[in-house]
This record gives C-alpha cells, structure tokens and sequence, in this order.
RNA sequence: GCUCCCUUCGUCUAGUGGUUAGGACGCUGCCCUCUCACGGCGGUAACAGGGGUUCGAAUCCCCUAGGGAGUACCA
C-alpha cells in the first residue's frame, strides 16, 4: 500500500526540458512537466460509455506523451458506493485495455488525510464550522429561487464566534467573495467566473466525510495531477476546486473538459438506448479496440481518418483536436467500426477472440473447424463476434430443418441428378481440400452444362441448412467431408420425395 | 430563476475571411459476383435565425431561439 502522505511522489512535477524532452516520445515541443492524469470514476453506478470515453482520453493523452494514468474510485458517497460497480469498472478497464500505472486509489482509505486538511483549513480560518440544519439551507434556496435571485448559502454562519449546542455541524469552505476566477480550458478556452457567484460549499458533511469537490482536489494535489481530463459538467466545479487549490497552496493543474456524449436522440446516454455497462458490448461481441476506435471519434477527429488502431490513437491523440460540442451516440456506426476491426485483425488473433462466442453459443470448437479458418471465412460477413459465431454454428452442429424459403427455391426436382453428381466426386476427394473441392463442383457443373450458381446454391442450402455463406469451397471445406456428405444425402432425399410428389 | 457551456447533412465530423462547404455511418442507384458480404463508382442531405464588421463570412462581433450542465450534508 503506498503511503498517500508522501505524495507527490519523487517525480519531476515541474521539470524544466531535459527530463521531459527525454521521456516524451512523441518530442511534443515546450513540454515544462511530465504528464501525469487520471480516471477518477465514482462506484455509484457501472462504468458506460460516458465515463469510458473520459477515461480513454485521460488514458490516450498520458500514453502519448509518455505520462503516468492513474486510477482513483472515488467513493466518498459510502451509501451509494458498492463492491459490484467498483468491480465492473475494473473489470470494464482490464477489457479495453486501459491500464492504469498507480491505483486503483481509493478515496474512502484517505478520510484521515481529508480530516488533517479540514483541521487546518479550520485553524488557518480558511473553513469554518456551519451550523444551519438542512431545513434552514433548503428554505434560503425557495426564498431566493422565489425573489429571483441565484442560488447559494448566504454564509450566515461565516463568522458565527460560538458553536450552536446540539448540532453536528459541517464545514464550510471560506470561498473568496470578491474577484473572478479564470479557467484556461485546453479545449473551452477561457472561462470566466465571478466568485461573488460561488458560494461557500460544504467540504465535510456533520459526520466529518469529506465531500467530492474537497476530496478532488486533495488528491489531484497528492498525486500530482497535472492534467485534469473531464466531463463537462465538472466545468462549474472547477472555479470552486482552483480556489482550494490555492488555499492548499497548490499550482492549479490543466483543465480539459470534454463534451458530453448523449443518445441517439440527443437526450442523456440512458437504459433505453441500448446498453449502459460497457461489459454488455463485450457480451455483444465487439472488439475492444474498435469499441475504443468509435469512442475516440466521438468528439476528437484527425482530418477524415475514420479507423484507428489503438497504437495509432495514441500516436495522433491531442487535446487540441478535441472540439466543443456534445456529441450522440450512433450504434450504426459502431458497428461498422467493430466490423472493420474484425476484418482488419488476422485470422489466427480472430479465431482466438471468436473462441468463448463460440462456447457462449453452446457450440463446441472440437466438434467442427478451427476457429480460425472460421474466423477467415467470415471475417467479410460479421458485425459482431456474436453474429459470427451465430452464423458459424452449423459448421459445429447439424441442423434440423432447412430453411423453408431457401429449400423451396434451391432443392428442386431440376437438381437431383447434379447434386448427386457432386456428391459423388465429394465423397470420392482423397484430400479435402478448397482446391479440392473447388474442382470437383466446377467439374460437375461443366459436364451438366450449367453455370456455378446453378449447383452452387442447391449445395450451400443443403449443406447449411440456409441460403447464405461464405464462397460454396469454403463453406463446403469448413464442414467437414463426412458431415457434407451426409447432408447432401439428405438433401437428395428430400428432393426425390419432392419429386415423387410432384408425379 | 441564476451561473456556465454548446449549435455544419438524420448521425459522427473536416473547415480557423475567398472551397462547386470535404469525408465517414446510414439510406439509395449501378458495377463486381455461386448466395451473403467485402470492394469500386455515383446519388441523397448541412453552416439554427436575425443583425452587424468586411470588397468578401460556416469562419470575427452582438442579439434571439433551441439544447445541455451546475445551482445537494450526490459525484
């Protein structure tokens, strides 16, 4: 267990060049500091696709410029924080690959080192104790809501000089009253805020836990963040955090918040638009990087690139391209992403990754085909890996009925005597091989006289049970000899009854 | 209510004063073709509205409208 009070650790938090040129590997020019961001997520709820993106930009940016990531469950909330969504955020994290270098850090370990703050804000006059019940804050907030006025604790307790009896109170943070705070944002630019429209927020709540936008920033300033990578609808906090900073005596780090990402129809990311918990896309069958590759692309874009790999992200990734409206979520294309993924990686990795679908689908990969050679089959014909190994089962498993449509239109009377024809010269193949078999169909459809699909689709429903699959060598070759042979008999039973019941 | 943010094809976006406003997904036509795909060549469709500034605005400024976030002893 690291010792959080040592923070920050010996690294070069404001290395001037030589040590920062050195490391950076992507030579980014007037680099003063070695780059150190995190993923603070909160286990109140899973980890979707929001939180996803904001942490692959952390992670994207920190990699690219030879930095650290680190991760931090912020769970001050002990009431709404469980086991299970910290759970899925690692186990979401350790899917896409997003390593962190330090953590996962925990914010309900560090409650002394909160309390050791409060305590000396407190004797510093920088907090002070507040005594208002939640009854008497909630009628200030009508009262003003009602006159029009904004909305903020009107600090009646700021220089209250005895303690009220009976009473937890809870801290108070002694905000500036006067000024303007600036926000540099790396990608909203400047932002300005008045402080005489900040209030004066609770840092700890009368059970002396810290509050979130305290514990922020004691740990941004621990762990020596250097860029802070967020959602924006931590803009309005973070006039309030720069100002703690400074009271902690603490450099402010780069901001860069980062546009929402809502649903299809443009209203929050939710349950009905498909799946929250990025675990469901793995169940799915997406790739991890191109469940990556479609999230990067939502709200950061390099010219008219469309597909990354992974290493590319972070080659190309800058803040700067990142741009400054929210952006929806388009399913459509994620697809198209995954199934250019799936193309773009190599046979023997796809076969590898197709392997628990298959389990999943309650096939089983001794029974049929290498994954592999599967996986080079479809490669062309697959969204997801779901759908591949869906579309792959009857390579593993027989079926029971023929496709009605398919049957009617391909196993006809006209049929009989090619397809019989084929089986034969399959049957008598001393090697199965495409070549092989190849040959023998284009033989039996030159000596009959007819064109490839003429025999080729009465084949491919026969032995598929459907009408759609891969090249007719291919497909034939991936079920097997014995297995082809067996359902092109079958299928020259089925037609001689029909014919039979034609007469 | 108040504070802050945002606004280019249906969607993701390029664009930083002069472009026939480009690309991608989707949809669609044709081609390729043993099916389905993949691929190729086309088509469809956008600068929220109004004022300025300028010889010239998607680009700069102002206003309006619409959307979003925050305004918690949630994070």
């Amino acid at each position: 267990m690291r010792n959080f009070a040592q923070y920050p650790p010996d690294v070069p938090v404001n290395c001037s060049g030589s040590i920062a040129k050195q490391i950076c590997p992507q030579s980014c020019s007037g680099d003063l500091m070695i780059v150190r961001t995190r993923f603070a997520p909160s286990p109140t709820g899973v980890l979707h696709l929001g939180s996803v993106r904001t942490a692959l930009f952390c992670w994207l940016y920190a990699r690219h410029h030879g930095g650290n990531f680190i991760l931090r469950i912020e769970d001050t909330d002990r009431q709404r924080s469980t086991d299970e969504n910290v759970e899925a955020i690692l186990e979401g994290m350790a899917w896409l690959g997003l390593d962190w270098d330090e953590g996962p850090f925990y914010q309900s370990r560090r409650f002394d080192r909160y309390q050791e703050v409060v305590e000396q804000w407190l004797q510093d006059g920088k907090a002070y104790h507040c005594y208002c019940s939640k009854a008497e804050t909630d009628a200030l907030r009508e009262q003003q809501m009602a006159a029009g006025d904004r909305v903020r604790y009107d600090g009646r307790c700021r220089d209250l000089r005895k303690p009220r009896s009976g009473v937890d109170p809870v801290v108070r943070f002694r905000n500036p009253l006067e000024g303007e705070v600036v926000v540099n944002d790396k990608v909203r630019g400047t932002v300005v805020f008045e402080n005489a429209q900040l209030d004066d927020l609770i840092i700890a709540r009368s059970d002396g836990s810290p509050t979130y936008n305290f514990s922020v920033i004691v740990d941004d300033y621990d762990m020596g963040i250097t860029h802070v990578i967020r959602g924006d609808d931590h803009l309005n906090n973070t006039p309030r955090q720069m100002n703690m900073l400074a009271a902690l005596g603490a450099e402010p780090p780069e901001y860069a918040h980062l546009p929402m990402i809502l649903g299809a129809d443009r209203a929050k990311l939710s349950k009905r638009h498909g799946a929250v918990d990025i675990r469901d896309y793995e169940e799915q069958g997406y790739l991890p990087a191109a469940m990556l590759n479609y999230l990067v692309r939502l709200g950061w874009s390099h010219g008219d690139q469309e597909i990354f790999s992974v290493g590319e992200m972070i080659s190309v990734f800058d803040i700067a391209d990142v741009n400054q409206s929210a952006s929806s979520f388009n399913p459509e294309k994620l697809r198209w992403i995954n199934q250019q993924h799936i193309m773009a990686k190599p046979a023997k990795e796809l076969g590898q990754a197709l392997l628990p679908y298959l389990l999943k689908a309650g096939l089983d990969p001794a029974r049929g085909p290498n994954p592999s050679d599967v996986a080079a089959a479809f490669h062309e014909r697959a969204e997801t890996l779901t759908q591949m190994a869906a579309s792959a089962r009857y390579c593993y498993e027989n079926f029971t009925v023929i496709e009605a449509n398919a049957a009617k239109k391909n196993l006809r009377p006209v049929v009989l005597e090619p397809l019989q024809a084929v089986r034969e010269r399959l049957a008598a193949l001393p090697e199965w091989t495409k070549e092989g078999i190849a040959a023998a169909i284009e033989e039996t459809a030159a000596s009959f006289n007819l064109n490839l699909g003429k025999i080729g689709q009465p084949i491919r429903v026969a032995v598929t049970g459907g009408a759609v699959s891969p090249p007719i060598d291919v497909t034939v070759w991936l079920v097997g000899q014995e297995r082809t042979i067996r359902r092109l008999d079958h299928a020259l039973e089925l037609i001689a009854e029909r014919a039979a019941a034609n007469d």
